[in-house]
DNA sequence: CTGTTAGCGCCTTCAG
DNA sequence: CTGAAGGCGCTAACAG
């Protein structure tokens, strides 16, 4: 139906290998003959077919992508600079191409399997893993098998996988250990949140907070433990220091909610029907804080005035939302054209197979001292 | 290497085709054999090879969707809406991915290129399509090529393409028409940006505003173009009216950017220089419109007070914005399903094969009638 | 440098 | 309902 390598190398008057060969351009041709044959190929419209090509040479040009959530230009941002690594003007590039799991750890390992499915040959998941236990092991076991069947994994702003412990091969090839193709161990390109929400907090206390509300991500992330694991961490270090407990009262004054807008919104409320004497709130990410912001504007604070608030990511909004966001920096495009590039193997793996990318805090507007008798609203 | 049809056929002690058979789940197979099948699957933890599949079937079950930013909530909320439609899970279900063009056409053609490659069940091509002539001829080509090939083609929020006329098909299968396979002429879902900015622009003109700033889109982009005919209607519309002609003016009130923040920033800069008397700027979009509104603020006008504010699209910030910014509703989500029902075949094609959604004014609170006299700033 | 020869793993008639 | 057999289009050794 379609034209085919044959067709091409019937009118270009060679043999099939010889067109697979100039087109593949990875084995010696003839100057005359290759013209002749790239003229064929003009002439006949000849696109390769890739399912054929894939058998035949037990290797794909996929290369799979997933984000949680498609319409976050956290993901965007990290997406399109995986898939800027990719080069698929070039013979040899790569397909890049971005699934949604939309957080669903089910979703996720469908994904996977279809990728597995199309033998990709790399597979990046960016953004937080969901922490259940079960979906864990589920995870790893399928990115385990992914390696296996020699798809790069790379693991790209969440923890790297746990050991694999046990070695429960059931009796599968017996190979001695480094047997593995182009896969190997899964690479983690890992954000140093932790770091970057200790500073944070750091920067509220010295500024002068003491009743800091913390508006979470969803509860089973590891990105919004170890977020919340850093705040903490920066209100154990003052207690320390000024022998002042704060983390007492942490828990009361966090919240949880999704990625997004309208968790900032209420839970922002929520908070201060908790606490209405909050000086400042912090963000899961830079979504949440301008949901954070719209709430205590119409309650009639003003920023930071009254309450400062801080981010997390510095997504390109922060800079230009008005108060100027206090956030902290991860250099999303970075590390996506990293992972892009570990992915492809264009780059060689660091020690350990983790790089962790640094996070950087930008004060910015929305955070100042806090007032020093600020009239607290009537509780409701 | 991996395990294949065979070695499950062989535990299952059934034979290849059978395996085959359950697989895809169209053709009847006893169910003690069935379930026979499946257990061996399970163990042997088969994944079938997608690229013989798709050799031996003819087919494949990749549906790409073309995107120009997917760090852009406008196309992450259609691509997320396309892929909501292709039950992955299910047998038989697609794996929908989705391409970042960037915007560019080039790259447009690329990834065109390269899902046909892989011989795509479908592709959604979504947004704005760029109006040179040349890459216009290029791309209908190879989208024509697509359809001949058996890929659905669907465009979602793009106009449909021209009329392939001539009919230019230089002595090919010379099969007297209807001869495409799964294919077809292209359908097209789309957008009705040109009503909506005309009822936008109307809905201003009644509150009684006269100097309207635009800041468009990228010129050669349709729905830029759109937008700014529908602006333009209205004027036409009022000076019709009103015998006050204020088409005039556009030209000169215009200005073009970027679908991005800071062209709306730096827009507005531009439009406040040319005229300070500005009561109104209309933004090409609702992310454009923030950085419109950033500008005003700094320049120390109220919204609506000195200057009101409209957007378009209606993504999910704009509702609570402040102050929420009237702009113009595009169902993109419904949009996008529709594109995946089509691009599925699961929906019949409408007739003429476009179907044209609809769009809604939302007017909140980002717009007012003008103050009888506004302070003029003093021009710089 | 180029042609020939086997498959890659699966689907799909065609028999049974 | 199940098995046997051929071929989908291409690549990768081999020869030459």
């Amino acid at each position: 139906m379609a034209v085919t390598l044959a067709d091409v190398a019937a009118r270009a008057g060679v043999s099939a290998a010889t067109v697979s060969r100039v087109l593949s351009g990875n084995y010696p041709v003839a100057g005359a003959t290759r013209s002749r044959v790239l003229r064929a190929v003009e002439e006949l419209e000849y696109v390769v077919n890739g399912p054929a090509s894939s058998l035949a040479a037990a290797s794909s040009d996929l290369v799979g992508v997933l984000v949680n959530d498609i319409a976050d230009p956290f993901f965007g941002i990290m997406a399109s600079a995986v898939q800027s690594e990719m080069e698929p003007e070039k013979a040899g590039g790569k397909l890049a191409v971005v699934c949604n799991t939309g957080g669903s750890p089910q979703r996720e390992l469908t994904y996977l399997t279809l990728l597995q499915r199309q033998r990709a040959a790399a597979v990046v998941l960016t953004g937080s893993a969901v922490e259940d236990p079960e979906h864990a092991e589920a995870l790893s076991a399928r990115l385990r098998r992914l390696a296996a069947a020699g798809t790069r994994v790379v693991l790209c702003g969440r923890p790297p996988l746990p050991e694999a412990d046990g070695d429960g091969d059931d009796g599968g090839t017996g190979d001695g250990g480094k047997g593995i193709p182009g896969g190997g161990a899964p690479l983690t390109v890992a954000f140093d949140n932790r770091g970057g929400a200790r500073r944070l907090t750091g920067h509220l206390l010295a500024l002068g907070h003491r009743r800091i509300g913390y508006v979470a991500g969803p509860a089973e992330r590891t990105t919004t433990r170890h977020r919340l694991e850093g705040h903490r961490a920066a209100l154990a270090d003052h207690g320390r220091d000024h022998g002042h407990d704060l983390l007492a009262e942490a828990a009361r004054l966090t919240v949880h909610g999704a990625y997004d807008r309208s968790s900032g919104y209420d839970g922002t409320l929520e908070l201060l029907r908790r606490e209405p004497g909050l000086t400042a709130v912090l963000a899961a990410n830079d979504t949440v804080a301008l949901g954070v912001c719209a709430a205590l504007r119409e309650a009639g604070l003003s920023i930071p005035g009254d309450v400062s608030v801080a981010g997390f990511d510095d997504l390109p909004f922060s800079a230009d939302a008005s108060p100027a966001l206090t956030t902290v920096r991860i250099p999303l495009h970075d590390a996506g054209a990293r992972a892009g590039r570990l992915a492809l193997g264009r780059e060689s793996a660091p020690p350990g197979g983790v790089a962790t990318v640094r996070t950087e805090l930008m004060v910015r507007a929305s955070t100042a001292a806090p007032r020093a008798n600020r009239p607290v609203p009537q509780a409701g």
